[in-house]
Formats: C-alpha cells, sequence, structure tokens
DNA sequence: CTGAAAGCGCTTACAG
DNA sequence: CTGAAAGCGCTTACAG
C-alpha cells in the first residue's frame, strides 16, 4: 500500500540497510550514495513507518502525560506548553485525563498507555508514593505537581508553601486581618492544598495573627465549590476581610459569589487566587495571584524526562526541581 | 523482556493461534481452552503489545484530534468531552496543537499523526478545501468547526448563524440598537466569523436596524484581542450599547476593559459572548452567551468517526451533523 | 562504507 | 475448534 524502505531502496539501488542509514543518520556513508537515497525518497513520497520502527527499536517518541481534566485551565495551559516544548525537541505528547481516579492513575502506570510512551509526565492526585513506585516499571517517569514528595521519584514542582506565604502577607500587609482560605483538603499535609496552606499558616504566625479554623473552607477545585464555599462562609456568620482561594478557579468563583451577594470586592473582601490562568488578568476586578512560571515548569519537566529517556540522566536519586514564582498584584488585593 | 503472547501460550500449553483467538473474542473456542488461556494470562500478566498488534493489523486504537491550542479554553473543553468520548468506546486521543498554521495543519494530514491514528478530527482555521482533499489521504476524517463547508468532507457544526442571530434578537429585544461586535475577520464569509456576522446581520435586518460597518471590530480570538479592540472603538468615538463577542474569551476581554474604564455593565453596555465556556457562568457580571451543545458535538463527531473507521457509515458524499444550541441570558445582557 | 539475515510481537489467511 | 507459517516495516548485530 503506502511505500517503504524497500521501494526506496530498490529504487536507489541499495540495500535496506543502507536506506535505514540515510534515515538515521548515520555518518559514513558515501554522500553520492546518500543522494541517492534521498532522491528515491523524495520521488517516492516515502515517510517511515512510525509503528514499525517502535516495534523494532522500542522508541515510540511518544511521552505520556497524566492529569486530572483538561477543562480545568491550569492543566490546559499546562498541557499546551508541555507539548509545545516536546514539540521542539520530535516528542508528541500522548494526553490521559484521570478524573482523579486511582483505576486510572494506575492503569497509566502500566499497560497499553506506558508502552505507547517512553516516559510518563505524572500528575498524581490520589495514588501514593509507594503503590505507584509498586506499578512505576522500569520506563522514566517525572511527577509533575507537588502530591508526591518521595527521593525515589523525580519531581518538578514549585516553592508551593513560599508562594502563599507571600501572597498571605501581601494581604496582611495590605491590613486584613481575617483571611478565609478555600479549597482546603484537611485531610492532606503533603499535597499542593497541605502545602499551601502551611505557607498561609506561617505568614499568619510571622504577623503574630492568630490563625483561625472557622476561616478554612474545604473544597474541590473547581469555580463552582469556590463559589459554594463562599456562600457556606457567609451563611456560618464568619467575618472575613479576605478570600484566598488555593487555586484561581476558586478565587474566580468566590469572588462572583462575593459580588452577586453585592460585596465590594477589594473594598469589602480582598480575594487572591494561586496559578495565574490567563483569565486572572482578565477578570473584573483582575485577580491576584501567583504566577508558578508554567513555561519553566513545562521545560524543565520535558527537559529531565528527555535526560532520563537518552540516558543523559543517570543519579540513581530522584531529581528535585522547583521552578521560581512571581506574586502578581492586581485589582481584586491591591 | 515483558511477556508475550508466546509465553502465554507456552504457559497455557496451546498455541499462539488460541491465545489470539481469546484475546480477540474468536467465538468459536472450548471453553476449557479458553480458560486455560486466561488463567495463563492473569498468572503471569501478560498485556498485549499494541504496537506489534498495531503494525500487523494497521489499526491503532487512536484517533488524531488537530485543534489550534489548548490554551483556548473552547478547545480544552471540548477536547476533555472528546477524549471522554472515545475512551468509553475504547479509543484514545492524540492532539496536534496547529496554532493556525498551514505548514503544521498539512503535515498532520499526513505522514506520522497521520499513521499513528486510524482517523482524524481537525479544525481547519487556515487550509481550504481543496488543499485537505488534495492531502487528506485514505483514513477517515471528520472536520470540526465551520471553516470548511464542502460536499466532500464529513462535518460536524452548530448552528452558527442561527444562534448568532437569536443572541442578536435578544439584545434588540432588550432595546439595544448599536451592537458592536467584535472579532470579525472580514477576509471570510464561510468561517465560524464569517456565518455569525451573518446572523447578525440577518438579524437587524428583520428588525428594521441598519447595519453600521463603524461598529465591526476585527480581531484575533483572544482575551487580550477583545479588550484592544473596545479600546479601539472607544478612541474611534463609535457610539454602542451592546458588544457582542463573537466567542467568549473576546466578550470577556471587551467586559474586562469596559469595566475598567468605568463604563457601566449591562446598564451602559450590555456583553454577549458564544460557546458558553464553564468561565461564562462565573464571571462577574456573568456573561449572555450561546451554549453550542458540546457534549452533542464531541458525542456525535466521535461516533460518526468511528462509523467511519468501522465501516458502518459508507455514504459516498460528506455527512453534515448540526447541534442545538441555547441561549444562556445572564447578567451582562439580561 | 554497504549487504544479507534475523527478529521485534502480534494477526491473518490457510490447513486440518 | 486449533496449529504451523508467513509477514506487517522497520532496526540491529554481524559480516565483509
Amino acid at each position: 500500500m503506502a511505500v517503504t524502505m524497500n521501494d526506496v531502496a530498490r529504487a536507489a539501488g541499495v540495500s535496506l540497510k543502507t536506506v535505514s542509514n540515510v534515515l538515521n543518520d548515520y555518518e559514513f556513508i558515501r554522500p553520492a550514495t546518500k543522494q541517492r537515497v534521498q532522491d528515491a525518497i523524495a520521488e517516492l513520497g516515502y515517510e517511515a513507518n512510525l509503528t514499525a520502527r517502535s516495534l523494532r527499536s522500542g522508541k515510540t517518541s511518544m511521552l505520556g502525560l497524566v492529569l486530572s481534566d483538561l477543562s480545568a485551565p491550569y492543566y490546559a495551559e499546562l498541557a499546551s506548553r508541555l507539548m509545545k516544548a516536546a514539540s521542539r525537541r520530535g516528542y508528541r505528547v500522548l494526553v490521559e485525563q484521570s478524573g482523579a481516579e486511582a483505576s486510572v492513575e494506575l492503569s497509566a502506570l502500566h499497560g497499553t498507555f506506558r508502552q505507547l510512551t517512553d516516559g510518563l509526565l505524572f500528575t498524581p492526585l490520589v495514588l501514593d508514593a509507594d503503590a505507584i513506585a509498586a506499578r512505576a516499571g522500569t520506563k522514566p517517569l517525572v511527577m509533575l505537581g507537588e502530591h508526591i514528595m518521595d527521593p525515589r521519584f523525580d519531581l518538578v514542582t514549585m516553592k508551593n508553601g513560599e508562594a502563599a506565604a507571600a501572597l498571605t502577607t501581601h494581604l496582611l500587609q495590605a491590613g486584613r486581618r481575617r483571611i478565609a482560605v478555600i479549597g482546603a483538603h484537611p485531610e492532606e499535609s503533603t499535597g499542593t492544598a497541605g502545602l499551601r496552606m502551611n505557607g498561609y499558616r506561617k505568614a499568619l504566625e510571622q504577623a503574630g495573627v492568630q490563625f483561625d479554623a472557622d476561616l478554612v473552607a474545604p473544597a474541590e477545585w473547581r469555580r463552582d465549590t469556590g463559589a459554594a464555599a463562599v456562600a457556606g462562609l457567609m451563611a456560618s456568620g464568619v467575618q472575613f476581610d479576605a478570600v484566598f482561594g488555593l487555586n484561581d478557579v476558586l478565587a474566580l468563583g468566590a469572588m462572583h459569589e462575593l459580588l452577586i451577594r453585592g460585596v465590594n470586592v477589594p473594598g469589602d473582601v480582598a480575594v487572591a487566587g494561586f496559578d495565574d490562568i490567563d483569565e486572572a488578568r482578565f477578570a473584573s476586578p483582575s485577580l491576584t495571584t501567583i504566577s508558578p512560571g508554567m513555561d519553566e515548569i513545562a521545560e524543565r519537566s520535558i527537559s529531565l524526562l528527555l535526560d532520563r529517556i537518552g540516558g543523559r540522566e543517570t543519579s540513581g536519586q530522584g531529581v528535585h526541581m522547583e521552578s521560581g514564582f512571581e506574586l502578581k498584584i492586581r485589582e481584586s488585593a491591591p
């Protein structure tokens, strides 16, 4: 059907191996031979069969990316950047949406998805380090985010605690004293929510402001849950003069609910988020937040994964990288 | 290395073919034999090698999806739904970001990307029908969106014209007479922008309101360009009492700019968009827009593509499907 | 520098 | 109902 290497070899009057050599940039080919092969390739419109190459070589030139859902703006923006960074290096990215379900996370670690890819970028949300270690197989695996901080794994993340503290300190310096936090996951202390909560508490402590558990509202990280959490706080009668959404969509949902109820933002209540998704700049009022350096995260995680795949990174321990962050002060919390 | 069908065959004391039969749900297998094979598979933890299967069968169980960029919320939300719909049917989706570049769109039509997938969902933004037809190859191809309406191609889209007219009529009925349009692409009449513009003009005509070219602002479809377009209109001194963003991010960017400049929305200027991305509901004020029935679009396009792949859809002409729409009236244009 | 041969792990006719 | 053989299109030692 399609034109194969054999057709090219015949047309160029050389063997299969010589065509393969040309395709794989083997050094020692007589220029004339090389030219003849390249002419034949161009003339026949030959395109290498990736599947056959993969079967033989064991390499697919694809990277796996496991995240909860592309409809979450942070993941969509991150996936977009990761795909561009991979593309620049000749790799494609195959995305798997886990929906934060353990069974999907598990099956992404081995089986078909793993076979199809040379390495995996993994944002675990429910599996713990031991479960992952038990199933991770032998291909390179780089963790994204902060659910798992374990010396066995490579990890690319950001300074969550520091950043959350910086944001909280900004709110305190602006005179806020009753800062509600939305999106806490009380059961965990190591995950993203836990680290950001720690930063929040540390900043309060440093400022000599008493931590008040009534100001903490657990919530999944979506807009609607952010709105509901603020509604819950208001219904409970707790007083607050600022809201820190542990990510931007939470903060935006919260802000929406406040404005609907006639609360002035930032006059009565300041609002801040975390992630600096594109939307944050264009919200009304625009959202004060933390920019996690997504470009840097994308670039470094792809580099690290490809270094593992290429055998250029051989450290036995996991490599841990933290990207920088930037506090973006906007209208919602000047 | 990994356990192969051969290992399973040996363990079960049967031939390769019998293992293959069990794997592929071949009807006529003695139950005892089947059981023995299944036991061996379970015991050895065998997992089929997709690459080898693909090479032999020519099927990859992957679908291609070409769109401009996942960081655009509409595409991210659509991709998420498409992936879920595909997953339910045993397919994965491999995404390619074209960045609206012709060279990327072209290379997605053939070559490696095409080989890796059994069929393609394609949102063309720059290529025209002839260019696509010339390069499309033989594997199934379903167009998404409305850039190409050509009887040669399968197409899943929505009633852009009708929906834009319905939205415009709503604004007119609310008493607006000077409705600015943001995001026009003056050079094209068939693409999404063109179809929505047609709906806008038709609604004006029906209401006996004169079309005014000064109210039309060309722009790429992003938040920042939406904001800039409104700024441009205001700078030019054109009077308007409503803004129709040809998609939601344009409308949200425009709304942001209006609010920053102290314009009351919807008091002074009503704002409406198109797409009903998740953000629209939670914007402040929440955004009046058109819901294009994304679930339906995702479901139908995956079904159509798989019907083509499976040979269940054999119409020689392209199949054209239009999903329904819904006008979502919210605070920004009550 | 180039060629002939083997083999990656499956599926697919073809026998029986 | 099941087996033996061929072959998908490449890459990879191994010769020469």
